[in-house]
DNA sequence: CAAATAAGTCAAGACAATTGACTTAAAAGA
DNA sequence: TCTTTTAAGTCAATTGTCTTGACTTATTTG
């Protein structure tokens, strides 16, 4: 008799949809163009003059946008373009990795304001969740004392970790594998410590998300980033979001199994920066291991060009099989790799495979290099509740 | 002085398309799970009772939803159920593939009414377009005796193609490549010829949008189907929309390069039919190639179960690879391979590999048999204009 | 047979975009 | 210099669509 059998069904909309809508799609020409005249705004985005006009003024009052020195573009009344008020909104990103934790804060254009780290002691989520919390904490009242409105202005906690996640994984033991936080109720547990809005994302997902706000992938619709950091993965822009898969774990391709040497393997043991910590021998919890490798690579030593030459087969191989798959407008090298590393790889990389990106529309670079530092992954994380907080579904600041 | 840099931006919307999509959304849930009454799809969508209400008047006015024997569940007032009308909307699809080219004609929820099939001579579309446009008009001429409202009702012509296009290939003279088709301008020339709105993918992606509308990943976000033809591809469901990439090409697995006894050689070399018929030394033009596979398959000859043997080895990596790129919930095998082919495979292909799928609380199967008829490309290619009638941005039919 | 429950309608109201006329400010041409 | 043209931006009224709250209808429960 009872039927309960749920029903499916996507979200219709009202009103209030539209507006949150037309709001954002507002802020975003702003962030994609720069300064806009209301005019400029009405044509972009298909909607009428009066429109654009009343949602600016909300915005200016909201602290969101502010107008600039008009401009003289030939006849007619001089325009007045209106660009983003960096303080209008803030956030923290926060990375958790092996053996350290990162926390940024950025404003509402991407700007990194403050950034501090400590090392996660041994013992998982259980010794190192009063680690984080008290980083958070840190930064956010830094924040406080940098920006009057932060506090109030705070959109969110981006948080971004070694993936996969929900995967009962071999080895789950090993401390590099992370699995205990992986399995740890961290989202729950930061956002009860915080009191803010709580989102994660694995590494790669937020290095592409960073570079989608403010970097090499600014304003393209599909875009993948290659991550090459301690792990491996992959951070994909599809269709101008960040697609995550089923279960968040869409782009974690340092598992994917590979023929290498005549032996099946997976990507992550060829390519990424633990391999070359076990090809160089070096402890990757040394505390200057970013800037020793940075100045190994600098000065060409022999032992990290060799990992180089044969990293990059497995790298010229996945770029050939992101591009296949994906037939993205270019593909970014990006992660917590020092910049001599990158672009060493990057030139060791060249020629790249065949493939469809060989087009002769190409307007972008197959291959260019991201950002390269490792706060990258933290500034992504970052950037994830700046993007959210203009997303229809979730307008935080814009109600009050 | 003139500045002539396009803005970029996407579009606003207004109370029309507010209206457009609550319409979509009301037409999406009733296909995704049959009748509903008005009370259930307002829950469901989270509209008020009087919206739906309100849209659903105009929807039976439209003659797309049509009212079922009211059922009694529980207390209260029973309830009305409304089901989408098959003959509310019908679409032509076309596949134009080496040696021959079929249409259909199908409804609103994807009965296929009339299939029609021709050969295509030899010399590329200077010859191939009239009998392509011929074949069109005899299943539009046959609808409109089916069904008198049909013509008017009639959403446009989706037509599927190998891909991959815009790329000047290898062997470009290569009949089976297809070359010439794909730089020939078809969508323009099947437009002039028909006056129908017409829309191109690729066969793989066919196949994903029949399998979405009427098959196997129907009502599932994240699906991959694994196309298994003359060629090899993948059609990609990511985020509960078909994903083609930057160009279209999203998905071209075939072309993937891997390492397969000590050679680098592309996927498609090694599990497509074009392989087997080179396998077994038969013609792929055979008129009777289908139903021949098929009864040997069937048989268990030899020589087929030996490819199946070398094939299964490269698909079963390809869903290793698909799983841990897309994380979907499915991969689904489908395409233009007989079903007693296309199930030995799937046996053959067991056990999967272990990958990021392996996890406790999966609901379905890692891979599961999709549609495998020579019609089902033309099936996805017919849906696609269905699917799109109903979208915010092209509401055919409802305007009038 | 009354109370509870749920489906569905009615009519008024609220919200947000559109429309068309208007004002303002500059460049171009006579 | 003065008029015309062009474009930015505003004002006030209108329109389209969803929401609200009270109501009606139909059924089960006790």
């Amino acid at each position: 008799m009872n039927d309960v059998r749920p029903i499916r069904a996507t979200s219709g909309t009202n009103h209030e949809g539209t507006s949150a809508h037309n709001r954002r799609v507002i802020i975003d020409a702003l962030r994609l163009n720069g300064a806009l005249s209301r005019a400029d705004l009405a044509r972009a985005t298909r909607l009428t003059k009066q429109t654009v006009s009343n949602i600016m003024e909300e915005l200016e009052i909201d602290g969101l946008v502010i107008s600039r020195e008009t401009v003289r573009r030939g006849r007619g009344q001089p325009s007045t373009p209106y660009g983003l008020v960096p303080e209008g909104a803030f956030a923290i990103g926060l990375q958790i990795d092996r053996h350290i934790t990162r926390a940024i804060a950025v404003d509402l254009v991407g700007n990194v304001l403050i950034g501090k780290e400590a090392n996660l002691p041994v013992g998982g989520p259980a010794t190192g969740t009063p680690v984080v919390l008290q980083l958070v904490q840190e930064v956010r009242t830094e924040l406080k004392l940098r920006a009057a409105q932060a506090e109030k202005r705070l959109v969110g906690l981006g948080v971004a970790m070694p993936g996969p996640f929900g995967i009962e994984q071999d080895g789950d033991d090993n401390p590099w594998m992370m699995g205990a936080w992986q399995r740890f109720p961290l989202l729950e547990t930061l956002s009860a410590g915080t009191g803010l809005n709580v989102t994660l994302q694995n590494d790669a997902a937020a290095c592409a998300t960073a570079e989608r706000m403010v970097g090499a992938a600014h304003g393209l619709d599909h875009a993948v980033c290659l991550y090459v950091g301690y792990g491996i993965g992959a951070g994909l822009i599809l269709g101008g979001d960040l697609y995550s898969g089923a279960h968040g774990n869409a782009g974690e391709i340092g598992m994917a199994l590979l023929t290498a040497g005549g032996r099946l393997t997976q990507l992550e043991h060829r390519a990424s920066l633990a391999s070359l910590y076990e090809h160089l021998g070096v402890d990757p919890m040394a505390p200057d291991i970013y800037s020793l490798i940075d100045r190994r690579a600098a000065a060409d030593d022999p032992e990290i060009l060799a990992w180089i030459e044969k990293a990059a087969i497995d790298l010229r191989w996945s770029v050939h099989l992101i591009e296949t798959i994906f037939d993205p407008q270019t593909v970014i090298l990006c992660g917590g790799a020092p910049a001599a590393l990158a672009t060493r790889l990057i030139d060791a990389m060249q020629p790249l495979l065949p493939s469809n990106a060989d087009r002769a529309d190409r307007l972008l670079p197959r291959l260019q290099l991201g950002m390269t530092d490792p706060w990258a992954v933290a500034r992504g994380a970052a950037a994830e509740p700046i993007g959210h907080a203009f997303d229809p579904r979730f307008s935080a600041i814009l109600k009050s």
